[in-house]
DNA sequence: ATGAAAGCGCTAACAC
DNA sequence: GTGTTAGCGCTTTCAT
């Protein structure tokens, strides 16, 4: 068991050819058809001893000599949160299905985390990134794009011209609203952050269309809290509600709907009596305690792929005419009682 | 903004000295304190230079030269499911601490992807594994470890003596398990995995020998489904729990608890009247209804603070003295009633 | 205190 | 058809 692994030089020494001829024949895939200016046999002679020397090239080598990483580097908010990581997994697997490594991190929506990250990869060495976008993040992704790194936007836009695949957010929360108001709600309420994200900002349009266009409640009844709000911030913004009287709440996100039906039952109220609600995103527990509830079921597998083809397009293919396509994919609106 | 990265020529042409100056004067970190061999005056318009010129060092040149390539390779079951993606994030955040990068792997418990992903991995060029063995991995693990390449065991062991870090799983089996007895429980299931796994094997001893020294129902009644289980399955095993007047589950994991609960609650069931509940891990639809059940929490955090340690230390120090440490962390049992 | 030179492994252009 | 050469960017003796 060798520590050390076999190289170019190593089989043309097994072989009895140079180093050059044993790299090309290794690069260009010896396709049997196509007769390269190789002599067969040299040819099967050097392929053979890669096999059997268990050759594999030297990434390292390689990118230094081509410039090309085969990586690439992808930035959101937090692989540990449900959404991005089943993202993170179908990136992963089309990754290595085209030969690409991928870096992850999480910005945790800090934009100096984002920018600390930015940087790191750019160091490092990637071919291209996928990015989620957070408060205050635009300025870097700007500058790097302008490095001339492909940038693909995922989930979120920011105020400049970049590639990018999100959900139709609009179309979502006003069908989600909309369906609410279907359901006979008249009060109804959207719990959103305070967070300017385009997506955010966009649902939040989406409940207000809906609101308007119903003639129904306060079409601007819009409460934002922080990302970090305390299970107290909570638990009074739920009572508060029911002062109000509100009959339903639209929740931006998941997280934001964890928290606000956590409140909901630890007071006791129930759903869909006390309150409706709509969301975005399943969660394992709509299925364990089947409640009747609303949600807006984002194509995670299509927006990763989407976001992929494009990278793989911009890195790959030098396609850079249409260089800014961008990709919004439409939500399923999800009504946990209809299956049940 | 060029496209081109400044080298180390490009510094020194711009200072006036030699490469080599720069490149010993970047890799020995200026220690204002000990006084290296460098002129003062030159280091700080190297420094300098670097700065304004944005320097830094090509990650490939490094790794080629040097053999290292400060990346680790991490290998899981599956980075979407929540306790994976959990140890995914800490450990992403700990490997940047240190200057590492990670690249992610999933096997979907399928030894054949996860052969794969370890040969991809080590022609990649790691400096080290973290590993979740799955059945039938084990040769191919030995078989790298041969190589030279140090590996850490998460979560589960094997048949060879490798570092690891788990959770004491026969102690977190007993501990569910007693604590059922103390509830009352006499007839207690335990549901698990038909996989050959350390981990579960070991959850499972522990509720037998719970069972045993309570000298309560019998302490061998454990149904093993497969991984991919359809719901009609689990469906059916619950009712056939139901007719056998078992009284009290153990969950082998998580996926397996959030599978079964679905089935009692879907076929109305209560919690923890018609059965009491003991799992691994917590569940978000755990906050957001407050059922009465128990589980065993393990210390994610620990757990990847942990492997990265024994990994740096395997990588960087020169200890393979105790090569081969064991950790073994204690599990919380949590009653969810008890806050409630 | 600094520079020159060699070489990590690979590949592309250019001989022969 | 095949071999030679040079160089990607960096580091590390060894000389000066």
């Amino acid at each position: 068991m060798g520590r050390k692994k076999t190289t170019v030089k190593d089989i043309a020494k097994e072989v009895g050819v140079s180093p050059a001829l044993v790299s090309f024949v290794m690069c260009n895939t010896y396709n049997s058809n196509s007769h390269y200016r190789i002599k067969p046999e040299t040819a099967r002679m050097i392929l053979d001893a890669a096999k059997r020397l268990n050759y594999s090239p030297n990434t390292s080598a390689r990118a230094l000599k081509s410039g090309k990483y085969n990586t690439i580097g992808v930035i959101l908010s937090d692989i540990s949160n449900a959404f991005f990581s089943e993202i993170a997994r179908v990136i992963e697997d089309e990754a290595y299905k085209h030969n690409y490594f991928v870096l992850f991190g999480s910005t945790d929506e800090d934009s100096c985390k984002f920018s600390q990250i930015l940087k790191v990869f750019e160091n490092k060495g990637v071919d291209a990134l996928i990015v989620v976008p957070c408060v205050g993040s635009d300025e870097c992704i700007i500058n790097t794009g302008s490095h001339g790194i492909p940038i693909i936007l995922l989930d979120r836009k920011i105020s400049a011209p970049f590639p990018s695949v999100t959900l139709d957010n609009t179309q979502a929360g006003y069908d989600l609203t909309a369906r609410l108001l279907d359901k006979g709600y008249r009060k109804i309420r959207m719990v959103s952050y305070d967070m300017e994200l385009s997506n955010i900002r966009d649902r939040e349009a989406g409940y207000s269309k809906a609101m308007r266009d119903h003639g129904a409640g306060d079409s601007d009844d819009i409460r934002r809290i922080s990302h970090n709000a305390s299970p107290d911030t909570v638990d009074s913004m739920i009572e508060e509600a029911r002062k109000d009287a509100v009959e339903a709440f639209v929740f931006a996100t998941n997280t934001l709907a964890v928290k606000g039906m956590t409140s909901i039952f630890k007071k006791g109220y129930h759903v869909p009596s006390d309150f409706g609600i709509a969301c975005f995103d399943k969660n394992d527990a709509f299925d364990i305690y089947p409640t009747d509830l609303l949600y807006a079921r984002q194509p995670v597998v299509e927006i990763a792929k989407h976001s992929m083809q494009i990278l793989l397009e911009a890195v790959d293919g030098a396609t850079d005419n249409d260089a800014c396509r961008q990709i919004v994919l439409s939500p399923e609106i999800i009504d946990t009682n209809a299956g049940a």
